[in-house]
DNA sequence: GAGGTGACTGCGA
DNA sequence: CTCGCAGCCACCT
């Protein structure tokens, strides 16, 4: 019999960052906690890197970590790729941090509110 | 089955 | 203010 391996730790991270708006973004902790790990802030990176190969496309560009820097920007090949694409939804990008990163934050856990 | 890794976070010196 | 260490949980070899 099949479990819920569909809603494993992973899926969750998709859907939450698949859920973020554009123009707005949202931190590894935010969305470790709204799936119910506030310590797991490492494997929803770790998921990311994954997302890569899951479709559909999941704007992992979207998640920056605490700081607002764009810890990630090494992962989508290029430097200026994940500037990039912030910029082109409306985020403004400043020495590879965002930009009034408090100000565009999305907070899962007010939309998804378990 | 066990060990190591990792796109983070928070606190202490 | 800057640097370092420990905690966290799932995937990969």
């Amino acid at each position: 019999m099949k479990t819920d391996s569909e809603l494993s730790f992973f899926s969750q991270v998709y859907e939450v960052v698949r859920l973020i708006p554009a123009g707005r973004v949202t931190t590894y902790g935010a969305v470790a906690k709204a799936i119910g790990s506030p310590g797991a802030s490492r494997m929803v990176g770790w998921a990311l890197n994954q997302s890569s190969d899951k479709m559909p496309w999941v704007p992992a560009h979207r998640v920056v970590n605490r700081n607002g820097l764009l810890t990630g920007k090494f992962h989508f090949g290029t430097d200026d790729k994940m500037k990039n694409l912030l910029e082109q939804e409306g985020v403004k990008i400043e020495d590879n941090k965002v930009v009034d990163m408090q100000n565009i934050f999305w907070n899962p856990i007010e939309e998804i509110e378990f």
